[in-house]
DNA sequence: CTAGAATTGTGAAGGTTTTCACAAGCCGTT
DNA sequence: AACGGCTTGTGAAAACCTTCACAATTCTAG
């Protein structure tokens, strides 16, 4: 068992354990060894017993880990026993396919607030939710408890967002804008990047093309 | 300069001094140092010159670099100094606000092809593309010279829509589903998943609540 | 032409993450 | 109760990545 000093890689890993454990959990097994979980996600047996390792003992040796009792023990670490509130800001087309996206209600991240600042947006009907202004993030996150927000806005607005972000004292964000910007220090900044990862896949086609 | 040994990080800074290789150039400057782009990208200026000298020696000591050759060299690194067909699978919510989204075109990504399997959708007209059959992929690979395939299907599709991939030869795709499988060697497939960022604000939050 | 300020490119040091390898523990069988 | 097969948990080793630190180079100013 051990302090806190948990590698981004290591978590991305839990998260991914976690995903497989539900999927072995409904074939009906009930215990599942370190080779089965790292054979599933493409790592190594060492790496996955590591992985666990820094929370605690969970396995039986001989044996195997119990698949839900294993489940439920990542399922903490990774603070999923509960559900969060999340605020949408940008009510643009990936805001509607993020909001519309039924997968991560399933994960326990529930949409309590949708933002924009188009005034042709604002009063739009999304589920449950009206779309409200997204200067009145502080009070709305106030209101609902909000504990993250979801930035599916143009790059040109990222600026503005954050401020009214940090005044709101929010400490988690998902930012889905392909920008440059750099955040404060306890504020938590997640950057989902499309193109990145096209571009990537581009180094790697043209690495492959000429090897030398 | 240096052989075949470029880590997932370091690319992903290359593709991050690109995109502010550009901002810097359209503000006007002529030159940049390690300093500034370590700046901006929130990095060090060790880190930056460390990146690029696998690559080569673009800089000039004393000066720093030509903000255009920079550019245009980390361009031609990535390669991104060419447009790439890509082939879209899954014309849902996600497919939609991808193809929809201006960014990939911006960054030389272009869609040549839409692909579903659901009958009502078939025919569809996307832009200037129909929506064809998914099991018309090897075809429609061939037909338009498509080099990657995004994948926005649900999760139960993936494993079908990879036969296809596989048996069309493309050798990149872009998956968007949250799914598990791992994939043959000669493939490169990298994922975003949201969810897992989500994920891993949730652990960050929960392990700042209990720092113990 | 020299001195000084700036900045690169890079070996070496330092740190972190992954892999190895094996003692310790569990179970079923005889 | 002892054996053999299997599997965990974990130090130690190896691999990998980042930071340090400095010689080498360029430019400007005097």
């Amino acid at each position: 068992m051990s302090s806190r000093k948990i590698s981004e890689s290591a978590i991305r890993r839990l998260s991914f354990y976690h995903r497989i454990l539900e999927d072995i959990a409904d074939e009906g097994s009930e215990t599942v060894s370190s080779q089965d979980l790292a054979k599933r996600s493409g790592t190594t047996a060492a790496q996955v017993r590591k992985d666990l390792s820094h929370f605690g003992s969970f396995g039986k040796r001989g044996l195997g880990y119990s698949v839900e009792a294993l489940r439920e023990r990542v399922q903490g670490i990774l603070g999923l026993d509960r559900r969060w509130k999340v605020a949408l800001v940008g009510a643009g087309r990936i805001g509607a396919a993020l909001f519309e996206y039924g997968g991560f209600v399933k994960r326990g991240f529930d949409f309590v607030a949708v933002l924009d600042t188009d005034p042709a947006k604002l009063g739009e009907r999304w589920g449950t939710l009206l779309v409200r202004r997204t200067s009145d993030l502080p009070e709305i996150v106030r209101e609902e408890a909000v504990e993250m927000v979801v930035l599916a806005v143009p790059a040109e607005a990222v600026a503005e967002v954050m401020e009214l972000v940090e005044k709101a004292g929010v400490r988690a964000v998902l930012n889905f804008a392909p920008t440059t910007l750099k955040v404060p220090e306890h504020l938590m900044v997640r950057d989902v990047n499309m193109v990145m990862e096209l571009e990537a896949l581009s180094f790697s086609l043209k690495q492959a093309e000429q090897p030398e």
